[in-house]
RNA sequence: ACCCGGGUGGUGGAACUGGUAGACACGCAGGACUUAAAAUCCUGUGAUCAGCAAUGGUCGUGUGGGUUCAACUCCCAUCCCGGGUACCA
C-alpha cells in the first residue's frame, strides 16, 4: 500500500472533526495547560506561508502536552475589528461584516486543512456583539475607576468622590487639582465630572493627536511611522480634537516590575522598557528676573546645575507669550510661524538642525543667583516632562552643539574631563565650580542636589516616563460603538444592563463632518432622549485586549468570564506570536490584566507567562554581499544571509588571509578561471564613499511569479499533504528565527514520511502502469533487540527534551534518524514503532493516526499517552572516549564508566597508539572527564 | 547615535552547562533498478596536500588577540548583518 496522505489527512481530518475531540472541556481534574496563538486578522488574502508557523509550532506543543496528560486549552478566534476591512468595504461598497465572515469562513478552512487540534467550540470573533458587549462592559468598567496610587491599585470612581468630599484634593497630589473638601462640594455637576474625568483610568480629553487626512482618522502613537501612517504610508499630522484614552502611564511602575516576573526574551523585555521609558530626576523652578512668574524644569542630573547656561522651552510651551520682551517679539514670532509651518515629518528629517531664538528673559539660578538666558528651541518636546529644560552644554551634547551655534558662553564644571569639542555626559567626574557641591563625584551628588532643592522648596524628586496615555478613540465604522451618551456635555456612561450597544447598520463609510466618524451620520442612532451618541468607535487593540480570558468561558451570558473558570485555567502558559506587538497589543493587554485583577475579577495580574515570539518569513534576499572593499583591502568578509548564494569562493580564506587585491578586474579573472562558479549570475558594484561593495545579482527570471505561487501553503498541502508541511515548517529552523522562505528542502521531510510509511508496508513491489499491487503490512510482534530499545529510546528522550525547549527543528532530524536506523536494522517491530508513533503525533498527526490504526488500535492516538525514556536502554557500562594529545583528538578507546582515573591513567599509558604520538617525550599529567573525553598533556 | 540579537560547508541549519565541529536535510557528483522517465536504493561530498589504495598530514566556526590541557562556546578589541528606539533633558 501506498502512502495517499491525501486520502488518510481528509479521512481524520473529518473523524477528529466528527468526533469532536478536540473539545476542551472546564473540568477541573485535570492538571491545565494554556496553548495560545495571537489571533489573526481575517484579511481577504488569506493565509501566506508566515501565518502557519506559529500555529504549527503552537498545535505542536499543545498536542505534545495533551500526550503528556494536560487539559489543554487552544483555542483559535479572529481579530475582526479594525481597518482594512473598513477600507475595502469604502473601495467595494460591501459591507465589513460580510467581507469579514467571508475572509473567516476561508481562513477556516485553510486552517483545518493543516490540521490543527483547535477547539472551534470555543472560536472568538472581536465583532461579535456577544463578544463585544463584554469589550464595552471592561471599557465601562475603566471609566468608572480611578488609580488610587497610595494603594497602588485601581479603585471605583467612587471612592475618589468620597476623598474629594472629605479631603478635597489636597491629600492626594495626584493631579494638578487644587480645592478643598467644601470647594469641591460647591462645585456644580458639569464641573465635578471634569475633574473627575482627570482621573478615570478611561477618559476622555482634548488633546493633540495624530490625525491622518487620507484615512481620515486618529492613529495610536504605535500607528505612526516615521510620521506616516503604517497602513498606508499617508501623512499623519497633529490636531486638537476630543478623544478618548487609556491611562495607561497609571500602570507604568506595574508594567515595568512585571516584566521580571514572566518568561519573554530578553529582546521583548527591552522594547518595553525602553517603551515605558522609565527615567528619575527631579523637578524644579526657577524665578525669572523682574517677572513673577517661574518656569519648571525636569532633568535628571540634578548634579549639573551649577553648569547651567541657559533655560530652554519648548516652542509650545504655555509661558512664552508672557516670556518674551518686546526687542525679541519680531524674531520670535517669525520663528514660532517657522515652527508651525514644518510638519512632524520635516522635524524628525531633519533632527541635526539647529534652531532657536531667545525671548530676552533671564531666569535666576537658586544656587548661585547667576542669570540665565531663556530660549525656546524645537529640540524641547513640549511632551514630556515639564517641556521646559536646564541646558548644560558641557555634559550633554544637544545643549553643547546649541550654545556654541548660538555662541553662549559654556561653563565648565567637570575641569579636565571637559576638553571643550564635545559635551562630557559622565556621571564619574569630580565637580568643580559647583558651590556646595564642589569635590563630589557626580553620581553621589545626585541625591545630595535633590536634598537640597527638596530643602529649599524649589523643587521635588520625580519620575518621568517617555509612555504616553494610549489613545483609545477611532473616527471609524469598523470598530465597537462606545456605550457613552453625552448629555450637556457631560459622559454618561450606559447601564451596563444595555449591553451590547450594537453596531448600526450603514450604507456608507465615508467620514463625517469635522473628522467626525462614520457613525455621525446616522441622526436616528445619535441622538436619544438623554442625549448624544459618542460617534467614534474603539480602536483595533480594545478587542484584542483581553480576548485570551474570553477563550475559558466563551459562551457565559452573565459576565466575561466565570471566576472560577478563569481560576482554574489561570495565566496563558505559553503565548506565541510575532514581535510586532511588543509595544502595542502586548502592553495593552498587561495592563487590562492588571485592571481585572486590581477589582478582583481574575487572579493573575500578568496574562501570559510565557512568550515565544516566532520569526518572520522573508522573502528571499536578491543581494548576496561578498565582500567590502576599502580602497584596495578588504575589510571584512561576511558569509552571512547568504541564502542565494549561488556563488562558490573557492579561496575565501585564503582571500582574506593572503590579501588580496579584489579589483573589478580580478574579480572577472576569478569568474573566468572559475574560481568564482556559476558566472551566470551579474556582478554589481556599488560606490559608497570611498567603500566598494560587490554584490551578485541573481538573474531577475530566476524568481518568476509562477515560482512565488508555488509557495503558498494551500498548494504545498495540496502537493504534499499537511503532516510534509507541518514537519518542513518546523524543519526550516528554530521558530524564534527570521528565516527566508523557501521550499526547496520540502522533499526531504516528504521523503521521510515515505521512510516511515515502508516501515509499516513493503512497496518494493508496488504499481506498474499507474495501478497498485503488493505492499503488503510487513509490520510484526517480534521482540525488539536491545539496538533497536536503545535507538527507540534515544529518540523518545530527545524528542522529548527538543519539544519541551522548542526546538522544533532538531526533534524532526531526531525522527530521520531513528527512522533511518530502523530502516538499517529492518526493525518492523510493533513495539518499537507505537511508541515512535505516539511521539511522532504532535508532529504528524495524521499519517500517526492512520498508522496507530494499522497496526491494531482503536482508539485514536490524541489520547494515547507519551513513552517514557528508560534509562536502562540509554546508560552504557562502557564508553568510547575520544582520546587527545594536548588537545588534539587522536583516537579512541573503551573505558569503562567505573572506572578511576588511576585505571585510566595506566590503559593510557599502555596504548600503543598514544605511545606514537607522545613520541617518548614525558608525560605531565592525565585528564579524564567523565562521560567526556580524555586528553593526555606532554 | 544608543540598546538588544546574530555571523559555522554550495544552501537551510546541528553541536544542551568549554571536551571527536559540520548532526539532519537540500543541492551536487557517481552508481544500481528501468526500454525510458518517475519513484526508490547505495556511495561520496569543509578546504587543501601526499598516496594506486586503505589511510594520513595541514588549515578551518567574520577578523585580530587573550584565558585554558582543550574555545563555535569564556574574556578584550574590531568589522559586518538583522531588529528595536530615536532630539525624552
Amino acid at each position: 500500500m501506498e502512502y495517499n496522505f491525501r486520502e488518510i489527512e481528509k479521512k481524520w481530518q473529518q473523524t477528529w472533526k466528527e468526533s469532536g475531540i478536540y473539545q476542551v472541556s472546564n473540568s477541573f481534574e485535570k492538571p491545565k495547560y494554556y496553548v495560545l496563538d495571537m489571533f489573526p486578522y481575517p484579511s481577504g488574502a488569506g493565509l501566506h506561508v508566515g501565518h502557519p508557523l506559529g500555529y504549527i509550532a503552537s498545535d505542536i506543543y499543545a498536542r505534545y502536552k495533551r500526550l503528556k496528560g494536560y487539559n489543554i486549552l487552544h483555542p483559535m478566534g479572529f481579530d475582526s475589528f479594525g481597518l482594512p476591512a473598513e477600507q475595502y468595504a469604502i473601495e467595494t461598497g460591501q459591507h465589513p461584516a460580510t467581507t469579514t465572515e467571508n475572509n473567516i469562513a476561508n481562513f477556516k478552512s485553510q486552517l483545518d486543512k493543516i490540521g490543527f487540534c483547535f477547539d472551534w467550540s470555543r472560536e472568538i470573533k472581536t465583532s461579535d456583539p456577544e463578544f463585544y458587549r463584554w469589550t464595552q462592559w471592561i471599557f465601562l468598567k475603566l471609566f468608572k475607576s480611578w488609580y488610587n496610587n497610595e494603594n497602588n491599585k485601581a479603585e471605583p470612581i467612587e471612592t475618589l468622590i468620597k476623598e474629594f468630599a472629605g479631603n478635597g484634593a489636597q491629600r492626594l497630589q495626584q493631579s494638578d487639582h487644587s480645592f478643598s473638601a467644601d470647594e469641591w462640594k460647591s462645585f456644580d455637576e458639569e464641573k465635578k465630572h471634569e475633574i473627575l474625568m482627570d482621573f478615570r483610568l478611561a477618559f476622555s480629553s482634548y488633546g493633540e493627536v495624530n490625525w491622518c487626512e487620507a484615512l481620515g482618522t486618529v492613529l495610536a502613537n504605535d500607528e505612526v511611522v516615521n510620521g506616516v501612517s503604517e497602513r498606508g504610508g499617508f501623512p499623519v499630522e497633529k490636531k486638537k480634537m476630543r478623544q478618548w484614552y487609556l491611562r495607561i502611564t497609571d500602570y507604568a511602575e506595574r508594567l515595568l516590575k512585571g516584566l521580571e516576573t514572566v518568561d519573554f526574551s530578553d529582546a521583548m523585555k527591552e522594547m518595553q522598557r525602553n517603551w515605558i521609558g522609565r527615567s528619575e530626576g527631579a523637578e524644579m523652578r526657577f524665578s525669572i528676573l523682574n517677572n513673577p512668574l517661574s518656569i519648571e524644569v525636569y532633568t535628571t542630573r540634578p548634579d549639573t546645575i551649577f553648569g547651567v547656561d541657559f533655560l530652554v522651552l519648548a516652542p509650545e510651551h504655555e509661558l512664552v507669550n508672557q516670556l518674551i520682551t518686546e526687542e525679541q517679539r519680531q524674531p520670535i514670532n517669525e520663528y514660532l510661524t517657522y515652527v508651525k509651518s514644518r510638519s512632524d515629518r520635516e522635524r524628525l528629517a531633519e533632527v541635526k538642525q539647529i534652531t532657536g531664538c531667545f525671548t530676552g528673559s533671564y531666569a535666576i539660578n537658586p544656587f548661585d543667583g547667576k542669570q540665565i538666558p531663556i530660549w525656546i528651541a524645537e529640540y524641547v518636546l513640549a511632551g514630556y516632562g515639564t517641556g521646559a529644560i536646564m541646558a548644560v552644554p558641557c555634559g550633554d551634547q544637544r545643549d553643547f552643539d546649541f550654545a556654541i551655534h548660538f555662541n553662549i558662553p559654556i561653563t565648565n564644571i567637570i575641569g579636565k574631563d571637559f576638553n571643550g569639542n564635545e559635551a562630557n555626559p559622565t556621571k564619574e567626574a569630580i565637580l568643580e565650580n559647583s558651590g556646595f557641591l564642589n569635590g563630589m563625584l557626580m553620581k553621589n551628588a545626585i541625591g545630595v542636589a535633590v536634598n537640597k532643592i527638596e530643602e529649599l522648596g524649589i523643587g521635588k524628586r520625580k519620575v518621568n516616563y517617555r509612555m504616553r496615555d494610549a489613545g483609545f478613540s477611532r473616527q471609524r465604522y469598523w470598530g465597537e460603538p462606545f456605550p457613552i451618551i453625552w448629555s450637556e456635555g457631560i459622559a454618561v456612561p450606559m447601564d451596563e444592563k444595555e449591553l451590547p450597544l450594537e453596531l448600526p447598520f450603514v450604507e456608507k463609510y465615508g467620514p463625517g463632518k469635522n473628522g467626525e466618524g462614520p457613525l455621525s451620520n446616522l441622526v436616528d442612532w445619535v441622538n436619544t432622549s438623554s442625549g448624544k451618541r459618542e460617534t467614534s468607535t474603539m480602536p483595533g487593540y480594545a478587542g484584542s485586549s483581553w480576548y485570551f480570558l474570553r477563550y475559558m468561558d466563551p459562551h457565559n451570558n452573565d459576565t466575561f468570564a466565570d471566576k472560577k473558570i478563569t481560576d482554574y485555567w489561570n495565566q496563558v502558559d505559553v503565548y506565541i506570536g510575532g514581535t510586532e506587538h511588543a509595544v502595542g497589543h502586548l502592553l495593552y493587554s498587561r495592563m487590562w490584566t492588571k485592571f481585572l485583577y486590581d477589582f478582583g475579577l481574575i487572579s493573575f495580574e500578568e496574562p501570559f507567562k510565557k512568550l515565544v515570539n516566532q520569526g518572520m518569513i522573508t522573502g528571499k534576499s536578491y543581494f548576496f554581499m561578498l565582500n567590502r572593499i576599502h580602497g584596495d583591502k578588504i575589510v571584512s568578509y561576511n558569509s552571512q544571509n547568504t541564502s542565494n548564494a549561488f556563488v562558490r569562493l573557492k579561496y575565501a580564506h585564503q582571500f582574506i588571509s593572503n590579501d588580496f587585491k579584489l579589483t573589478k578586474k580580478t574579480l572577472d579573472d576569478q569568474v573566468e578561471k572559475g574560481i568564482v562558479e556559476r558566472p551566470s549570475y551579474e556582478i554589481v558594484w556599488e560606490k559608497d564613499g570611498d567603500e566598494e561593495f560587490v554584490f551578485l545579482k541573481e538573474e531577475s527570471e530566476k524568481m518568476s511569479k509562477s515560482k512565488f505561487n508555488v509557495d503558498n501553503p494551500n498548494d504545498l498541502v495540496d502537493k504534499y499533504g499537511a503532516d510534509t508541511f507541518r514537519m518542513y515548517e518546523m524543519f526550516l529552523g528554530p521558530v524564534e528565527q527570521s528565516k527566508p522562505w523557501d521550499t526547496k528542502g520540502i522533499e526531504g521531510v516528504h521523503r521521510f514520511l515515505k521512510k516511515l510509511w515502508r516501515l509499516f508496508f513493503d512497496d518494493s513491489s508496488f504499481f506498474s502502469r499507474g495501478k497498485m499491487s503488493g505492499g503488503e503490512a510487513i509490520w510484526n510482534e517480534e521482540k525488539p533487540t536491545f539496538a533497536e530499545l536503545k535507538m527507540l529510546h534515544k529518540t523518545i528522550k530527545k524528542v522529548e527534551e527538543d519539544t519541551d525547549r522548542f526546538s522544533f527543528n532538531t526533534a524532526v532530524s531526531a525522527f530521520m534518524v531513528c527512522v533511518n536506523e530502523l530502516t538499517d536494522l529492518k526493525c518492523h517491530k510493533r513495539e518499537i514503532l507505537e511508541p515512535l508513533l505516539i511521539l511522532l503525533a504532535p508532529y504528524a498527526p495524521h499519517i500517526a493516526e492512520e498508522l496507530y490504526h494499522v497496526i491494531g488500535n482503536s482508539d485514536s492516538i490524541l489520547n494515547a499517552v507519551f513513552p517514557e525514556s528508560e534509562n536502562k536502554y540509554l546508560t552504557e557500562t562502557e564508553k568510547e572516549y575520544p582520546v587527545s594529545i594536548n588537545g588534539k583528538m587522536r583516537t579512541t578507546m573503551i573505558i569503562s564508566l567505573e572506572s578511576t582515573q588511576q585505571e585510566v591513567e595506566k590503559m593510557v599509558l599502555s596504548n600503543p597508539i598514544v605511545h606514537r604520538w607522545i613520541d617518548s617525550k614525558p608525560i605531565k599529567k592525565i585528564i579524564f572527564v567523565k562521560n567526556k573525553m580524555v586528553n593526555v598533556v606532554v
